[in-house]
DNA sequence: TTAATATTCGAACCCAAATTCGAAAATTAA
DNA sequence: TTAATTTTCGAATTTGGGTTCGAATATTAA
């Protein structure tokens, strides 16, 4: 008991309230993004949020889950045309770049929220988590075959991948303006970053 | 009617907790920083506390306060010693290296927090930012010198700012390695970023 | 048209944490 | 030693959110 169009139709809501506690989050921060506001920005009582979802934990899951799986769809073809590693690399990064510039405060939301979610919870750990662990271990792969074809600079895996991690957060993250940054500058930055070890 | 003994004993008190909320802040993060942890780990009771601040906010804030005068006071000193933009610029970020290097929670609060107290409050803007300010300040002359002599690549200064913040802020605080990074290390990065374009 | 089922939501309820109250205890001044 | 002042704190009070209840309302099935 339940037709087609009903569960098409309850997904959507689904769908509407997550999009609302998104566009929560980006006018009022993780802290402000309340049940009560969602729930206005949805136009749903608050107490109908719970016929949808159990906890608000769960609606930031959902999103932490939805995210992390875009970003892992379409980092994963580019990994296996197996140019250089270097190159591999800065692809990853600038289809990334992509995605943040498409919408800069949802991946905010993605690279800030898991340090949020300590422990606790879910049994198993929960379907970004897997994700965003595939990717981390896509790009050490290429940092360190990189690093061994001489296209990188020799310095330790880890700090090399917490230093481009962070220089890539500067970049997008930090500051305060609007516009968001060039492919060409991010790959000048990058690139600068490595070194030109290797082409060019 | 308050001796000058009275004045410095009250000091002290002061000084216990806002030590104590450090210390809490670095076992449980600024979420798990309640006024309830705050004066058990001080030995105060609780309404203690509001007899020396007026709020929780209060106690926050003078941590920054006296967080960022302390980082603006370690790196002022050596910008003056002209030698090269470039030096002087990995100069201060190796004393900012060396002060995190000490106390890494309390610096992680130092760059953090900020972000957690948006715009509400005190009327003008309280004293650490200003140390915030004057050191981006610096910073962002050492850059723009340090283009135009050549010694950095040529980039868009506030771009080239915040990468570097990135940086340093994924080698020191992301990860989750105990041990902190030795000045070797980081200035290898930063090095390496910025590119061998002066000296050597 | 009526019974079942699905959806909605206002009004509690609960709880943790900040803040305040009011009075005691300690200390200092007279 | 007594009065004033300073310090302390247990016990409320308040507040902001998350979560639940119970009863409508709407929709679907018979």
């Amino acid at each position: 008991m339940i037709s087609d169009r009903q569960a098409k139709e309850r997904e959507m809501r689904k769908e509407q309230i997550l999009e609302s506690a998104l566009n929560v989050f980006k006018t009022t921060g993780l802290d402000g993004t309340t049940m009560d506001e969602i729930a206005k920005q949805a136009d749903f009582g608050k107490a109908t949020l719970y016929y949808y979802f159990s906890s608000k934990e769960e609606i930031f899951i959902e999103l932490l889950d939805r995210g992390w799986k875009t970003i892992w769809e379409s980092i994963e073809p580019v990994i296996h045309e197996n140019e250089n590693p270097k190159d591999t690399f800065i692809n990853a990064l600038n289809i990334i770049g992509g995605l943040v510039r498409n919408d800069q405060p949802l991946f905010e939301f993605l690279f800030t929220a898991p340090q949020k979610f300590p422990s606790a919870l879910s049994e198993g750990k929960p379907v970004w988590k897997s994700y965003q662990t595939k990717m981390y271990g896509v790009f050490q792969g290429l940092i360190e075959e990189g690093m061994a074809k001489k296209e990188f600079p020799q310095m330790r895996t880890d700090l090399l991948m917490r230093a481009i991690g962070g220089l890539f957060h500067g970049l997008f993250f930090l500051g305060n303006e609007k516009k968001p940054m060039s492919r060409e500058t991010m790959e000048e930055f990058i690139t600068t970053f490595i070194g030109n070890y290797g082409t060019t």
